[in-house]
DNA sequence: CCTACCGATCGGTAGG
DNA sequence: CCTACCGATCGGTAGG
């Protein structure tokens, strides 16, 4: 269930994990070379793009030998899902962070802080997002804490659809299903935005998190006029 | 307008384009290397992914020599532009395909048809789908002859949505809004399919398609409960 | 469209 | 965690 209560007690535990991870731009190379090697390779990725990553360059930008990051990241899919187990952490923790900021009052309002949010997240994190949905890590899925790490932010949407759903805000239908297809929407708007497709077809892409806001409202709506 | 009319005559002119691009597997070289790298790279990057591609690679799968393609594609952003045009093409092509066969009675099942086709072909040809879509060719869309064909084969949604909107079946608002919402739902169902995302998070995946359906049904319904 | 080069980059390993 | 190697791959170019 997503009530306020849960999310403000798994935001403490959230906030405190990360607390830890201050680092300043030099002085690694003991203990924290390895989240010196995630935050390199995040600035290579959102600079250039997935294509861009590897394991030397990434060496290279955290100051150390290209042979170093071996003890912590195998292959540059390694790496890669590192990101992305990060990636999906944050996101989690932005959903929750968002619903308890805007304190809805109905369990819709919150299905819909939800969507905006995750575009939010989106276009506001880009190099995390790409690892996150890249070919090969999302294959590799299987590996334990990164599936771990996803599963319990899918299941954010989960619970605030079954709160809906018990509320009677929404169609009598499997949670999880209709869980689908509101993730479905906002992916979809995330990945386009992203992508810069947005702004190719004309939209004003300026703003990507009002157009999350008209297309959630239209999800709940539906397409069929009022009768 | 989305007519049966105009829908075959589009058909026509399409087919009729597709003819004359048949080949044999050997004898290229003298006018067909163009489509042969083409047809090369589509299979490299359906098997090992984007990151799988290269000029060189190309080549050798068509034949040639390693300096060869240089004539048609002086990069390999160039080889994923042509691709994605190609797939514009024949989205476009089967988009209007479908709905042809389907001969739908009401604008609103044409457009649920159009969801589902949208689904089918990034699943049936993940080569071109993730071409369509992959970061570099969607910056450099401004190049005229890709541009175009993004553009037709958005046009099509576009147009079913305004013929939706003058029956008076969907909600009055802007068409162009209305098809962003459509497109970024069916986009995002075909991405999750496509990357394996939604067997990750244990949906029936063996059929994308059939949730396709059940999420473009949901589209026009909306979440909300029956009033 | 081919052969024969080139410099750059990458992952990998030995040895310390 | 570093230096010093290695083979493989890639894009690019000269010259035919």
């Amino acid at each position: 269930m997503l009530t306020l209560s849960t999310i403000r007690a798994t935001l403490k535990s959230v906030r405190s994990r990360s607390r830890d991870t201050r680092r300043g731009r030099k002085g690694y190379h003991h203990g924290r070379l390895r989240q010196a090697l995630l935050d390199a390779s995040l600035e290579i990725v959102a600079e250039g793009g997935p294509s861009a990553l590897s394991l030397r360059k990434a060496a290279s930008r955290a100051g150390v030998s290209h042979a170093a990051p071996k003890r912590h990241f195998a292959t540059v899919g390694d790496l890669y899902c590192a990101i992305a187990e990060d990636g999906y952490r944050k996101l989690r923790a932005h959903l929750l962070e968002r619903v308890a900021q805007s304190d809805p009052v109905t369990p819709v309002q919150a299905l819909a802080i939800l969507g905006v949010a995750y575009v939010e997240f989106a276009t506001s994190h880009p190099g995390h997002f790409r690892a996150m949905f890249h070919p090969g890590v999302t294959d590799r899925a299987a590996s334990h804490p990164l599936e771990q790490a996803v599963g319990e932010a899918f299941d954010v949407l989960v619970e605030a659809m079954e709160h809906c759903r018990q509320a009677g805000e929404v169609r009598p239908a499997p949670p999880r299903e209709l869980a689908l297809g509101a993730w479905a929407l906002v992916h979809g708007l995330a990945v386009l935005a992203v992508d810069h497709q947005l702004v190719n077809r004309g939209f004003s892409s300026d703003d990507p998190v009002a157009l999350a806001r008209e297309s959630t409202q239209q999800l709940y709506l539906g397409l069929r006029p009022d009768l």
